[in-house]
DNA sequence: CTTTAATGTTTATGCTGTAAACATAGCAGC
DNA sequence: GCTGCTATGTTTACAGCATAAACATTAAAG
């Protein structure tokens, strides 16, 4: 039998084409659905529909393929803190910030989670150098004046933050949103 | 060949005596050393000289073994707690009983980690009607006054001391025994 | 003393990550 | 246009995992 297909239809032939950013768009999309410590190498080959091995032509190894997501998370969430921080008013921009933090959390469990739990191995840092942390540091800085004072108040807001989202990932806290805003009040918290 | 073995020597005969303490004994020390994702039923039943499925005629799967071990951790991680606090000047009280918090967290890892991903699914919580908790709603009714506000402050409290654990758990922050005094300090922390 | 229930072991199944050998296909140079 | 090289797939194989089922041993109860 001659293949007739010289038509359309995307024979999906024997090269995927693009298999390492299929394997990271499958990779992310499982983790909406799947808990982290479940998610697998081979269920994530099985769904982009190619052979569990054909991965390590990519990544050397899972963990590699996880980091790679990670990269991914970090990225949407610097992005939300970004729009978190501009949409709000000055004066509440700080806080703000912490909210999109925790809801972002939230909503994406296992993502946050392997955020956290990867780049440790990895030697990566959430907040590296990126925009969120300057702007953060920036608005500590303007509440403290000095330069320890600021330090402290970054370290005291995101281990607030990181706790309440970690506690509500965990069930040790109701997942609830006017929680996060009784918890994250500027009028209670860091006042000079 | 006839054993001759009447005498003494404990001969580890087919039954074990007491084999699910001595799992949770040889659980709670691999968690010692061993990360939590690395620990194996398989390898527990090996420590203790015993075949794997030994276990299940003391707990229904691994989860159960688990939610022993995370029992455990819960009740040294109160007893740590009201060491901190009995110790501490009564003005410290509040704070030095976070950073027993943390500094419990950095001395044992993995069982940490287990105690908090742990008892979601057995629908424990490890701050119930426990004393540690008891201790810590009175020290914050005592600063605030007010029901709401005492609520308030606790969840703060323990949001901050949480998630500064797990940044440094997870090497986003230097596990700095400084560094934990800054952060959790009584002076820029919480004040009325 | 015999039966029974508790508590072990062996064996087997299907999952996992990953190494090794093999297959296909697109591109380079003749 | 044919030939090979290299990138990127597949199949197969292995060890370790949780766990189910069948079998073995032994302590205790009648």
């Amino acid at each position: 039998m001659v293949t007739v297909s010289t038509s359309t239809a995307p024979v999906r032939s024997y090269h995927h084409g693009d298999l390492r950013s299929a394997l990271v768009e499958a990779g992310l999309k499982a983790l909406e659905t799947t808990p982290l410590n479940d998610l697998s190498l081979r269920q994530i080959a099985r769904d982009v529909g190619v052979s569990a091995t054909a991965v390590y032509r990519h990544f050397p190894d899972k963990a590699a393929l996880l980091s790679a997501l990670a990269a991914e998370g970090i990225a949407q969430m610097a992005q939300q803190q970004r729009d978190a921080a501009a949409t709000a008013a000055p004066a509440q921009a700080f806080a703000a910030t912490g909210r999109a933090y925790v809801r972002w959390a939230l909503a994406h469990p296992a993502l946050f989670r392997l955020v956290f739990g990867q780049c440790q191995e990895v030697g990566q840092t959430v907040f590296g150098d990126n925009d969120a942390a300057r702007m953060l540091r920036d608005y500590a800085q303007g509440i403290t004046g000095d330069e320890a004072g600021a330090q402290r108040l970054m370290l005291q807001a995101w281990s607030l933050v990181h706790g309440l989202a970690m506690l509500m990932l965990d069930g040790q806290l109701p997942a609830d949103d006017g929680l996060i805003d009784r918890v994250i009040d500027a009028e209670t918290l860091f006042r000079t």
